[in-house]
RNA sequence: GGCGCGGUAGCUCAGUUGGUUAGAGCGAUCGACUCAUAAUCGAUAGGUCGGGAGUUCAAGUCUCCCCCACGCCA
């Protein structure tokens, strides 16, 4: 922690067809802001991405639902995630979105360069094309009956009935699942596949130097590695109409006319051309997103992480790592100094299930960002889902343990021990820091205790361990309510009412302390807590003692709110009943 | 069927390279305090570490087999 480090940090990208739930939030966002607030509160400089992912069918086809073009529909949409994100206090330095000029460009870029190192291939193809829609037809958007168990709904690749798997032209009496049209035929199509097979030995290198990554992110991608035939190549173009066009850097690439790059390809690829568009949106320069990104212009100091869920780890330990690797090798054959930043660590998350089941955006069940929202402020979300956060092993979330594990950890534990400090300074002293009295052995052994912990508390942080560095926090807040209840200040001050300051004092200091410490989990209520004690920004607590004189004696204050209001049976129990079934 | 991640106190989970009486929070019981959002603090109870076999002076921790849950793929 000695001088400042760079830290780039980039949250896997929601897709754009609608707001996500809780599900996606703890396995990418949430876990990343709450890295990047500490990075930033110890000091350190962080650049915090995060953008929509915009392209593909199910893209065009809610737009087509909403009855708007799909740029609109899309520019919309990213609109109404970038409120939400914010209303989850979600420290995002550009939320850009992969359908910019940026992206465009730069997607252009890279499959140009990988077609120079020999890493694109073209693929000959034979695909169901509706002729009423004037569109080639994914294969899950085909359906028809299942010729092996005889559902009428199945899709063209796999029936949901009988779970088999199928090919489009296996179904009997296809149709668009678009449209509905029966107006089908099958066509032969080009597309690019990207070698990443040609990489395998290299990728697989890279992966075992990564020794200190989670278990999760390796044994995911050694799987993909070394499965069945190893690393499989993957095609990068589709033909539809929105996404970015497939192009050789700024030239056409003939045979490709009217296809775009698969969104995989161009998706992380946002992860670069955000920096670009934070840049443009900042009056920054190129070089000021450079030095993030280019290792030939500053960046090569850089700590780069991506959090992820453990659905998207394939693409960021291999695919986009192929597309990374495979340029960088190419420049450094042909001379060029262009170096791109790969990956140093990857954090990636299992799942968190709902109730008893699966959070499900298609189904519509579990809690969705913006209702989580609309019952309760964003603390109480950022807290239940940090410290309960999927890293081992899926994770479950319930309405009892959430109402339990809020009302005890913020509302007893934290919120109430503000509460009674301020209250009871108030009654006695008055809403000012009492001068009397001195520091004696408790408050140095509370010192000690609090050092240790929050030393504790920062290596958590640093080594992203979400849930244990939420445990240390707490066990931070209960320190403060342990030397409350061991010095009791209101039987001190019957007899030795100079003392009972002193202890005063130290409690109402532990409150900007403890707002400091928990901003990266629950921003708000940190907010909340230095407003109160009428103390700005104080700094990361690098020495405590020194911390805890941040309120001087005589230093004003205000005895704030009821931080967090508890969790009724009631309501519970109506939030239980309003999100039982699936979304309307 | 193959692969992956798990199966540790009622619940949610920690348990480093195998090493003294297996830990935490919640819940439960008892007690203390009464400043505080009927909050807080302390103590106690509670586990044959999924089952079986093996390696070892020593295994929750290594090996093999089996069972269960979840996920991915065929």
């Amino acid at each position: 922690m000695d001088g400042m480090a760079r830290i780039l940090i980039t949250s896997a990208i929601p897709y754009i067809n609608g707001i996500k739930h809780l599900g996606n939030l703890v396995g990418s966002q949430l876990p990343a802001d709450l890295y990047a607030r500490f990075q930033r509160g110890i000091g350190n400089e962080v650049l915090f991405l995060c953008a929509t992912d915009e392209h593909g069918t199910p893209a065009e086809l809610a737009a087509a639902k909403a009855e708007k073009p799909v740029a609109e529909f899309c520019a919309e949409m990213h609109g109404v995630q970038s409120e939400i994100a914010k209303g989850f206090a979600l420290s995002f330095d550009h939320f850009g979105r992969s359908s910019s000029p940026e992206n465009h460009k730069l997607t252009q870029h890279f499959a140009g360069k990988l077609e120079e190192a020999g890493l694109i291939r073209e693929v000959e193809d034979r695909q169901v094309y509706s002729i009423a829609d004037g569109r080639f037809l994914p294969d899950r958007y085909v359906e028809g009956t299942c010729p092996n168990c005889g559902f009428e709904n199945a899709r063209g690749d796999q029936c949901e009935e009988c779970t088999k798997q199928l090919d489009p032209t296996d179904l009997i009496n296809p149709r668009s699942a678009i449209s509905g049209s029966t107006d089908l035929e099958v066509r032969a199509t080009k597309h690019l596949f990207l070698c990443q097979s040609q990489m395998k030995d290299q990728l697989d290198a890279w992966i075992d130097s990564k020794a200190d990554w989670p278990i999760l992110t390796t044994s995911i991608a050694k799987k993909w590695l070394h499965d069945g035939d190893g690393l499989q190549d993957r095609g990068i173009t589709r033909d539809l109409d929105w996404g970015v066009p497939v192009k050789k850097g700024g030239e056409d690439w003939p045979g490709m006319e009217g296809k775009v790059f698969y969104v995989w390809f161009d998706a992380p690829i946002e992860y670069i051309a955000c920096a670009g568009e934070w840049a443009e949106a900042n009056g920054k320069s190129d070089a000021d997103w450079q030095r993030w990104w280019r290792t030939d212009k500053g960046a090569e100091d850089v700590k780069y992480v991506q959090f992820m869920g453990k659905d998207n780890v394939p693409f960021h330990t291999l695919s986009f790592p192929a597309t990374i690797l495979g340029t960088n090798n190419y420049n450094e054959k042909s001379g060029d100094p262009e170096r791109w930043k790969a990956v140093d660590y990857i954090k990636s998350f299992n799942y968190l299930n709902y109730d008893g089941g699966q959070f499900s955006t298609s189904k519509g069940r579990g809690i969705f960002m913006d209702q989580a929202l609309e019952i309760l402020p964003a603390d109480y979300w950022r807290w239940w889902l940090l410290s309960h956060a999927p890293e081992n092993s899926d994770a479950e979330f319930t309405w009892e343990d959430f109402q339990q594990s809020v009302n005890k950890d913020l509302a007893d534990v934290l919120g109430n021990f503000v509460s009674r400090i301020t209250k009871f300074c108030r009654s006695k002293f008055g809403e000012e820091v009492p001068a009397a009295g001195e520091f004696g052995p408790e408050e140095d052994a509370l010192i000690e205790e609090l050092t240790n912990r929050i030393q504790a508390y920062e290596g958590h942080m640093e080594a992203m361990e979400v849930r244990k560095s939420a445990q240390e926090l707490r066990a931070i807040w209960v320190a403060g309510n342990e030397y409350l209840q061991s010095t009791a200040p209101w039987s001190t001050f019957k007899t030795d009412p100079d003392k009972a300051a002193a202890q005063v004092r130290l409690g109402l200091n532990l409150i900007p302390l403890y707002a400091v410490l928990s901003a990266p989990f629950i921003p708000g209520s940190a907010a909340k807590m230095l407003d109160a004690m009428g103390v700005e920004s104080p700094g990361w607590p690098k020495d405590v003692k020194a911390a805890l004189s941040v309120m001087p004696a005589g230093h004003g204050f205000t005895v704030p709110e009821v931080l967090f209001a508890k969790i009724t049976d009631e309501q519970r129990e109506e939030w239980q009943e309003r999100f039982a079934g699936i979304r309307d």
